[in-house]
DNA sequence: CTGAAAGCGCTTACAG
DNA sequence: CTGAAAGCGCTTACAG
């Protein structure tokens, strides 16, 4: 059974006696071909079982529909939502995904878009990683005339389509919670400054602060505490301090939340009542904690169909603009017991 | 910038003077060379930023360097662990991989199945949806000459490659670590009985009674609650049984065995002391709750890299053999918290 | 070792 | 409306 050949326009052209010609008209609606005719070879097409060939097609035409997406990591739930709202749209416009991680490696992400260019898919999608450099390879991207859409993590100073949340308007937010509910030190968990989400999220934090003309104190902000492990070794050390917070804004992600609510339970500070805890991104888990954590939604999936929507019905319809639209996604903040204190002090 | 033509060989060709078919095999690396020249169009091709062109590489050759993966859902762990694995190996072989989720849909399987046919994908890697009602989709991969490999939840009576887990044996020692703290009335969350894999855990679960002389109660015994909704709609039914049992073995995931967690807590069931929860496939946050769950690790990266090397290692090599082999992969018990009794009783 | 030619399966101007 | 031909970018027997 295996390895047989494939049925090509030729097999059906042949038992028609018609011309291949026509069969690729017919296989693709156009109007040059009279209504009988046609209507035999789409009969004549299903018998054979024929499968269009997606390669030569897209030799012949000089496109490959195909959209490369880059994440750091597949199996967080902010990333895995990205790519069910992409391949969601994609497949429904005909069009193939092919998703590469970047494990938060830059090197590993360079070879990723190198792998993509190489393939010349129609379009890149991506959200950088940690360790992200330089921009050289997204502008070869562009030099080779693929489509490039940045989402989320996204390198600010190069001109491209960007799908965003308003990470500062969501971190002020998130703060300004905090501080309703009392609370006064509000530690914040920095992530790297690199990226221009964590900048964002500090900048709302501070605006917060200033918002409610509450001080800033210095050691209670909390240099790259972006995973769990840093989360939990930056409020070892926050909570051994002699004025401890009250809080943490764990700015960067859930983990790192986690990170800080295992600690703080170890170390017997009660949450939320002694010490009130933020995370960002809406992890599954943030919601079966003990207490469950107060986060931010980003409408991850939400995200990923507008980064395909855009592809499909704008960039595509005018692949040589050089305006270069960036969508933002207001994100939403979930509060839950985390932050919710049964007496509010003051 | 945009559109621009990309190099061909015949662009190093025509710089360099000479015929195409030499600056091909001198980028396949041909022997057929002389080191001179294709040192010269090595350089050249650097010099021009050649990359070559799959579709047209595939097309001639008659086959597509991809990897079609059709799962139920990527945002499990168990599954973006497996796409993980295989991504390393499929990347180190110059092979891409095409997602798909079927989203536990039968019907979404067998499209997103066609996708890939269509595609003529080299290899078709799947773990089939918990509506699996028949094989006509897979037996259609075959007799299209694409290689198919099953993982996990297989189809058992259609003969393929296989990749599996000793489902029955998993159970067994994991209802058996249950006797061994003490637990008698072990209630069953079954999966669906159309998937070979909760067949299997039940087997075992029954087994691990039968060795142990624990008799078998059937009100115990609990269809279909495979979901963490499911699982807490059955715990909560088992929870108010005259004779409730001392222990829940969620067979199915750590999803269903967190249903159970959540409803004995809020229904005053002390884990582990008054009931024992056991999960399956260690999902990332059974790590993470009060009390954490005990459950069985699956390897699931180590399954996706074993998937891979399968395909590269032997069905590659001889696409022809209709041998099929099954791996198996020995899952390991995690004992955590939620099973483990200060003071076992009798 | 090198070149000219055929062909993978398709689409699309060009002619009629 | 239909057909013959060229060509997308490559590889590979065939000849020399």
């Amino acid at each position: 059974m295996k390895n047989q050949k494939r049925t090509t326009i030729h097999d059906i052209a042949r038992k028609l006696n018609i011309a291949a010609s026509s069969v690729s008209r017919a296989l693709n609606n156009s109007s040059k071909v009279s209504a009988s005719t046609k209507e035999l070879i789409l009969k004549t097409a299903k018998e054979l079982n024929y499968k269009q060939n997606f390669l030569a097609q897209n030799l012949r035409k000089g496109q490959n529909q195909t959209i490369g997406v880059v994440v750091p990591r597949i199996n967080q739930n902010f990333f895995s939502n990205i790519i069910a709202g992409l391949e969601e749209v994609t497949y429904k416009n005909g069009y193939n995904l092919v998703i590469c991680q970047s494990n938060e490696s830059h090197e590993r992400e360079v070879q990723c878009v190198e792998t993509l260019i190489h393939q010349h898919v129609s379009c890149i999608v991506i959200s950088i990683s940690v360790e992200h450099t330089n921009d050289d390879h997204l502008k070869n991207v562009l030099a080779q005339g693929i489509q490039l859409i940045q989402f989320d993590r996204v390198a600010q100073d190069l001109e491209t389509f960007k799908v965003i949340n308003d990470n500062e308007q969501a971190a002020t937010e998130a703060v300004s919670h905090m501080i309703n509910q009392g609370y006064r030190r509000i530690a914040l968990l920095e992530g790297p400054q690199n990226l221009a989400i964590f900048r964002q999220r500090k900048a709302g934090y501070l605006r917060a602060l200033e918002q409610h003309r509450v001080p800033v104190v210095e050691e209670l902000i909390i240099k790259n505490a972006w995973t769990k492990e840093l989360g939990a070794k930056a409020t070892r050390k926050l909570l051994s301090l002699p004025k401890p917070p009250d809080a943490v804004f764990a700015s960067t992600s859930d983990f790192s939340a986690l990170g800080v609510l295992e600690v703080a339970n170890s170390m017997g500070f009660k949450v939320p009542d002694v010490l009130g805890v933020c995370g960002y991104s809406n992890e599954a888990f943030s919601e079966i904690t003990t207490p469950s954590i107060t986060t931010v939604d980003q409408y991850s999936k939400k995200m990923g169909k507008a980064i395909a929507d855009l592809y499909f019905e704008e960039i595509k319809e005018a692949p040589n603009s050089t305006v270069y639209k960036t969508v933002s996604i207001k994100p939403k903040l979930i509060v839950r017991s985390s932050t919710q204190r049964k007496n509010i002090p003051g």
